[in-house]
DNA sequence: ACATCAATTAGATGCTTATCGAAATGTCAA
DNA sequence: TTGACATTTCGATAAGCATCTAATTGATGT
């Protein structure tokens, strides 16, 4: 699940397009790319003044575009930004 | 209007990541960047299925985003892509 | 002046989506 | 088991947007 050289459909390009396009889930990315540790969803959810019914369902896109990765214990969930992800769509977008 | 490095306003991000994100103004980009010369709308308007208002709605989107440039010639209008806004898009986006 | 054609604008319609509160699900500890 | 807490799902609402047809603007040629 962390290739180093991603490879993306149609349809991966168009789910990423879409979740970049919402600047809350633009400003939830910069959060959790921040530093390479896992960021706790309790931690996103005090910095963003939203829901955590909204914060739930950004965090799902995201992670069905393929940009996040989401590690749950017990309770809590985690997630770790997909850098490679990001790379491969950067590169997609320049070999247009 | 055509800086070899362009510096880009968080607004201008969003018009840019909202202009990537519907499929049809992808196709169009791509239809725009495949040769340096610029392409005529009514070239365009020949390869996509689309009513003469919805693509002139289009390409104002991808203008105001900034990633083309649309020169007119009496009746005419021709446009070309800019890859120096898409760059520093791609350059954004790999920094968060 | 007039007709014609390219492109834009106006107005309407239907679909998508961001958001919320409430309810449900799942986990842990007493 | 019972209660508290984290996260997700449900259902509803409102805003945004892609698309169309029709009307408008603007340029060109007769």
């Amino acid at each position: 699940m962390s290739a180093k050289r991603a490879r993306l459909s149609e349809g991966q390009i168009h789910l990423i397009a879409k979740a970049l396009a919402d600047p809350r889930r633009m400003e939830l990315l910069r959060q959790i790319g921040c530093c390479p540790k896992p960021k706790q969803c309790a931690d996103i959810k005090d910095c963003q003044p939203v829901s955590a019914a909204t914060l739930s369902h950004h965090m799902k896109e995201l992670e069905t575009a393929g940009l996040i990765n989401v590690t749950r214990e017990g309770k809590f969930a985690s997630y770790t930004l997909r850098r490679d992800v990001l790379k491969a769509y950067t590169n997609h977008l320049t070999k247009i």
